[in-house]
DNA sequence: TTTTTCATGTAATCGGTTACATGATTAT
DNA sequence: ATAATCATGTAACCGATTACATGAAAAA
């Protein structure tokens, strides 16, 4: 069992809130982690068992007369492992943005090709800034009703941050694009 | 050779300007792409291998007295995968922020842990940010000198506004948990 | 003379996705 | 009746990193 794959200290952190399965984890990563963190089934439940091997985590097999279901705890030595994962330094946050890449070589396509590619850009992150505003929106009524509220509101906030920085970035860009096309129309009368 | 590999076409767009060693390469991915996209030694080697393979560059084998080195050339069949690709939309940025995930589980550690794990994050990128200032000031002096410099330009200003909210962020994040630390002394006197 | 930079490559391994297989339960 | 959701898992593959091996040339 590797000691250095975050996705297992994320998977640690959900079940020390609560027991789930691997089907429930999935959720989590898609819901409240999604849009900085995230793991597909065929990476969850392997890492499961690797967890399980390792002592992290135990499994109950509920098997009542409705649907099967496997369902995880934390243990001792999990919560250790958590804890202490906590105390240490993050690593260097992990980007690639496809769109910088192809902007980036952008002189040999159309001006309005990378107006499009930027417009697309902005649209879809605007989407996500609503959402997270409605999140920071239900946040903020209940900051200090449970302990945990202000970490997953620092979260929010720095999605919020980032997504209006994008949108930003968006509107200059744009604007640069369409002025340079604009002296290009004027050289070329 | 998978069609879909995008570091496959940051390379084409490397070589589309000239012709490269994979040492080259790799520098470029180091200081120009490298806070959007990077790739490694034993990731641009095979890759290039294969794309000799798939015909999409050529390489000159240099052996004068000096030093023996390989040099890539992108190939017709090359510049037309470059400029299909650069017309397609940009798959969605990818991003993985493992600092994000330590303060969603934050609530179980000392918040003064958290606020070290932000103050680090911060000072590491308020070094960033000003790397990218000083390329921002010397790509607007010669922002028409060239029709490439426009699109450094634009992915070096979204490098700045988005180390700029990471900034404002981590300040805002740091303020609200020194609060909620000094309400519970309050509460717990 | 010693260190850094230039230069190419491979093997092992990891972290992760996609597609597939299977099937029960619940909602429409 | 049908679609969506719940639920678990595997196999193949991909993209990428790390460590290793090797060695010449240039700079300190």
């Amino acid at each position: 069992m590797t000691k250095d794959n975050t996705t297992v200290y994320a998977i640690l952190g959900l079940l020390n809130h609560q027991d789930l399965t691997g089907y429930d984890i999935k959720k989590r990563f898609d819901v409240s982690l999604g849009f900085f963190w995230n793991a597909s089934f065929g990476q969850i439940y392997p890492t499961l068992k690797s967890m399980e091997e390792a002592g992290l985590v135990c499994k109950t097999e509920e098997e009542p007369e409705g649907r099967a279901r496997i369902v995880y705890s934390i243990t001792e030595a999990g919560k250790e492992a958590l804890q202490k994962w906590l105390m240490t330094v993050a690593e260097k946050e992990y980007v690639k943005y496809e769109i910088l890449l192809k902007l980036f070589f952008g002189s040999i396509v159309p001006p309005e090709q990378n107006i499009k590619l930027i417009s697309e850009f902005k649209n879809r992150n605007m989407q996500i800034l609503n959402i997270l505003q409605k999140y920071k929106e239900e946040l903020s009524k209940v900051l200090h009703s449970d302990s945990d509220h202000l970490y997953y509101y620092l979260t929010v906030l720095f999605g919020e941050k980032i997504q209006k920085a994008y949108s930003d970035w968006a509107d200059e860009a744009i604007k640069l694009l369409e002025e340079d096309e604009k002296e290009f129309h004027i050289l070329s009368e």
